[in-house]
Order: structure tokens, then C-alpha cells, then sequence
DNA sequence: GTCTATAGTTGGATAGAC
DNA sequence: GTCTATCCAACTATAGAC
């Protein structure tokens, strides 16, 4: 008797009375909630019922649309993931074309790679980067539930990339381009998880320039520079050794 | 009635009887569990149950030694980090003492902070890399269990290091010096989360060198070419744009 | 297509015997 | 200090009325 108030804890963003789910704009609203509550918790840490409460819809309704919490997951980052990499290879085909021949830019290869992620926007909503959120759980979210989509989605991509930069660096060995470019993808899940912090200064505590209050174009500008240095850099064989 | 058996999923590596626990090795047995499961499937993944049931220990022993899942969690965390962070500034403070005013090179200020975290070894296992999983998970683990942590680990090193880093980079401004630690420390927790995979080649399949295969030792060294590349790299300010 | 109600597990934590 | 037994809240998923 007296069931539970439920103050789960994604309070109702909007004051939505109890039942409000209309039609097929349901499927919308809890893939703009997973999308948050996923990005923020993990797969695991957003419980179905979270999940649809943020909606404003029931656990049932959420079932009837996806079937389980793992197709959810599953809709939620492809929807971002899917149209991103299409642009991806449109704006890599695109300076290939330009190109005609001529050996590529590092750089524009990666702002190809990097520039869709930061020009993706939520659909609905105002926070700047739910999206980039959700879509670097793919690489936290449990193995079994995201890593086929991983191979799915980021294989053929990543293939093309690496052969591109290749291109762009015929003397590096291909084996050296792999890690490189992995090492970048790892740059760019750090930021986009929202990671970056500011970090006071040991001696002048006028902490102007923050790290966190940076423009994405700046930001975008700064880690194609990082990426491309650490690409086009060899190993320097001593010196190293402690 | 007929109580389920249970085959949780982490088979109890070696066959332990069903108690076996002798003492204070307890705790022992139970951080390397937690070590690896939390490791493999994180906080939320990997449940009391599974962790104990891993370690051959009850669950109430657990309780009883911990106090919660998330002081074991803790605690994990805390065995493997507190030496790595202690090495990071013995090793800093080594190098700075032997330039003794000169200029750091910045390779020997990177390999300080990375070499620590690659040499420590787990102290019961064979699994080579199971430390440093669960060393990674700070970045993915839920914020109220982790973000203390960070802050009281991380917080002092990230000072120590980027004042270093400023200091063998004198003409980049400090702001820059901030991101470009942090993008490092997305390389890092890139590698160390085990997200290194072999890239096949479109054209030739021969796929020697594989990144897979790579020693950890030349893994370090690339490593650090590709951070102090992008650390001395300056954006380039045109050409960028699409 | 959406709801209420509930089935059927599994979760973290504890009480109390030994 | 460690166990068995158990509590109860939370979970995903489904059945069936509307």
C-alpha cells in the first residue's frame, strides 16, 4: 500500500502530467532521453525505468517500440553515429575528388574525420553535446552490447581513413599509420566524453584562456593540430630510455 | 524451492571449494577480483555477487572488509594508482634534479608520467594488463564514485606536470600547455583501456607488424613521439577550414 | 499503441549464529 | 572474522485490459 513516490532521479525535465505520449513522436522522446541518460550514466547506469520516466513514458511503451534496453542503446547511437560517418566519407570522397591526383592534406583528411562529429546537434534539444556524449560510450558501454556495432560502424571507416593518411604519409609504415590513427580516435573520445578540465596554475591563479571555455572551432582547430603532429612524427630511438 | 545454481558468469578461476578464505588474504583475493571485473565490465557491470563469487569470499565478507561496493571500488582504484602517481613525481622530480636549471626535454617530462603506469605489474596474476583497465575505468566509472578520486589523485599530478611541460615550453601559452596534457591523457586512457585494434589494409592483406602485437616498450615509445609532437605543434590556422 | 499490474530475477546490504 | 540466511528495493520484461 502507499506504493513509492518514484523521484528515481531523472526528475521530469519538462512538467509532463503522468501520460503524454503521442503516437510515433514517443519513439523521439525516448531516444532523446536515452541519449541523455545513457550518455551521462552508461548503459548499465540508466535503468529502463529512468529512462522512460524522463520520457514520460512507460516501461511498456518502451518495450512495445524497441523490444529491450539493448536495442535501445543500439537505436540511440546509431541514430548520431549513422549519419555521421556518411558525412564522414562524403567530405573524405569530396577532398579526394578535389584533389585529383595530388597527394591529400593531413590535416583536411582529419577535419574530415573530426569536423561531422562536432557539427552534429541534437534534434530537440538545447545542450550543446548530449550526442558526442552518447556516442563516445561505445567505446565504455559493455563489450557485448556495443562492440558488433563498433566493428559495424567504424571498420569500413577506419580502413578508408588509414588508407587515406597513408596516402597523404607514403613513407610511414602502414603499421605505424594504424596506431597513429588510433591513438587520434583516442584524443578525440577523451574530449568528446567531456573529459577536458581546467587546470589551475601552480603559480598564477588568473586561469584566463580556460581549457573550458573554448569554442568548438577552436578546439577542432587545436586537436587536428595535435593529431597531425603526432602523426607525422618518428620515434625518436633514444634519449627515451630512462 | 530447488534455489537456482548459480553460474553467475565469472567462473571461480581455480577450483576453489566453496569457502576457502583464510584470514586477511581476503582482502587480497577480493581486490584482485574486483580488479579484473571491474575492469572488464565496470562498476555497474560487474555486481557484488560476481565479484565475490570470483574470489571465492562471501558476500558478507566483503561487506564486512569494504563496507560498500563502492569503498572496494575505491579501494581497487587506490591500490594500483597511489604507486603509479608516487613513481610519476619521483621520476619528475629525478629529472628535474639531474637537468638542474637546464631546460626539460619534453620526451623524458612524458615518459615520467607514462613509463609508471606501463611498469606497474599486477601483484598476483599473470594477465598482463588487467591493472591497467581498472586504472582506466576513472574515466568511465559513474561520477559519484569516481570524480572524488580524480580530483584528489589527479588533481596535484596534472599541476606538477603541465608546470613542467610549461617550463620546457616556454613560448606556448599555458592555455595550450592544459589541452595539450589532457588530449595526452586521452591517448592514454585509449591504450591502456585496451581499444588498440589491428586495422586490415584494404589493398594488401599481408598485415605484418600488426598494432595488436606491439611491445609495450615500443608502444611507449610511440607514444611519446605522437604526445610531444602535438604538444609542440602549433595550430595552423588556415587551410583548416572546410 | 498505450496503459496497469505483475511475473520472475537479481541487486546491495545486514542480522545473527558460530 | 567468517559464514548462512534473509530482507527488501530495484531491475527487465511480459501479459492482458483498454
Amino acid at each position: 500500500m502507499s506504493n513509492t513516490a518514484d523521484p528515481y532521479d531523472a526528475p521530469s525535465p519538462r512538467g509532463t502530467p503522468p501520460n503524454r505520449a503521442r503516437g510515433a513522436e514517443t519513439r523521439d522522446r525516448l531516444l532523446d532521453a536515452a541519449e541523455k541518460l545513457f550518455g551521462e550514466r552508461g548503459f548499465e547506469g540508466a535503468s529502463m525505468r529512468a529512462l522512460t520516466h524522463a520520457a514520460g513514458v512507460s516501461v511498456s511503451a518502451a518495450n512495445y517500440h524497441f523490444g529491450s534496453k539493448e536495442a535501445l542503446l543500439r537505436a540511440t547511437l546509431l541514430r548520431h553515429l549513422e549519419p555521421i560517418n556518411r558525412r564522414r566519407l562524403e567530405r573524405l570522397d569530396a577532398i579526394e575528388r578535389e584533389a585529383a591526383g595530388q597527394p591529400l592534406i593531413l590535416e583536411s583528411i582529419l577535419e574530415a574525420f573530426l569536423r561531422p562529429v562536432f557539427d552534429e546537434r541534437a534534434a530537440s534539444e538545447d545542450a550543446t553535446s548530449r550526442f558526442r556524449q552518447v556516442a563516445a560510450r561505445i567505446y565504455s558501454d559493455p563489450p557485448e552490447v556495443v562492440d558488433a556495432m563498433k566493428r559495424e560502424l567504424f571498420g569500413p571507416i577506419m580502413i578508408r581513413f588509414v588508407d587515406a593518411l597513408s596516402k597523404s604519409l607514403p613513407d610511414k609504415p602502414r603499421h605505424e599509420i594504424d596506431l597513429g590513427f588510433q591513438l587520434g580516435v583516442g584524443v578525440m573520445v577523451h574530449v568528446i566524453s567531456g573529459h577536458l578540465v581546467s587546470i589551475p596554475s601552480s603559480k598564477d591563479t588568473a586561469s584566463e584562456g580556460e581549457v573550458g571555455a573554448l569554442s568548438d572551432e577552436s578546439l577542432l582547430e587545436q586537436m587536428i593540430a595535435y593529431m597531425a603532429a603526432g602523426l607525422r612524427s618518428k620515434r625518436t630511438r633514444r634519449g627515451i630510455r630512462s
